[in-house]
DNA sequence: ATCATTGCAAAGTTTTTGCACCTGC
DNA sequence: GCAGGTGCAAAAACTTTGCAATGAT
């Protein structure tokens, strides 16, 4: 991967006036080839494993530029450690939104109806953008229940 | 208040099994007077304050029995701290999402097209229920941008 | 050469746990 | 009376900050 790789699709990490260094390609390289949807600990630990030599402290920094510039969304899904995951355009095959087991944490990505959930998203988005002149770059949509599994626990008991 | 009264939509504590205690009294007295999107620390201290001994844990503990039992919703703003506010049934006029300012951190709730979105959620849900066989008990919907001052302190800089 | 970046250690926050005491039913 | 609830203190978990050394351009 070079510095110029698109990571996501906003940009590459140069526009945004950053320097690529080791540690930073490590993290952009690991992101851009998994689906999973990581806490900073599992980004940390991952690239040691592999034998990759980085600080948390950089971890942390470096997931946090990639937010501010749109690269990465940052969301929680209830258990109090932040969750990254690439962003992807709404218009993107990629996009999706989660299911989330409230019991084990267990997460499925969706993107059924994201037609139908696009077009209501773009005229909520407009008439809150002019009510509240707000101005929206992006959004958060979660179904908490429980999965399967989850599901059968709880009856048995 | 009694320790009958309903709490959000979903039923008394007591229905939970749970005993009601003065401290439980304290948080579920001021939650359901204040359609605020508080922190433990808010509650605590809001409490205090009124001159409401109660412990901290107690309120960790408290909260975490009514997120349990769908009295309240918790989320996260993106700042890191369990937010919680009262749980309402998607039929209830008192519905909403939230427009959250990523850079200063205000919250704008907004129950516009609620039935439009009410429509398509319940078709999402029933698809989901059914292929993924996971039982669907909540939904978030978050906004995430910038709020009027904050687009205005960007564009000044 | 310069200034951004790194990584350690230390500190700051938020949340959880252990345990002796207390309280609602 | 007794199981469940409380609150303190301590610990754990997560995140940020200070600073000297390092590295990219």
């Amino acid at each position: 991967m070079t510095c110029e790789k698109h990571i996501g699709w906003r940009g590459t990490l140069k526009q945004c006036g950053c320097k690529m260094t080791k540690p930073r390609k490590m993290v952009l390289d690991y992101l851009s080839k998994t689906a999973e949807h990581l806490t900073i600990d599992d980004i940390y630990f991952k690239l040691r494993k592999k034998g990759q030599d980085i600080g948390l402290t950089t971890v942390y920094r470096t997931v946090e530029i990639l937010v501010q510039n749109g690269i990465l969304n940052k969301f929680d899904i209830g258990d109090g450690k932040a969750r990254y995951e690439l962003a992807f355009d709404t218009s993107s095959e990629d996009h999706h939104h989660h299911l989330i087991c409230c019991c084990c944490g267990m997460i499925i990505n969706y993107n059924d109806f994201i037609d139908d959930e696009i077009n209501l998203l773009k005229k909520i988005e407009n008439e809150l953008s002019k009510k509240h002149k707000f101005k929206i770059l992006n959004h958060i949509i979660q179904f908490q229940g429980l999965c399967e599994k989850c599901s059968k626990k709880k009856s048995d008991e």
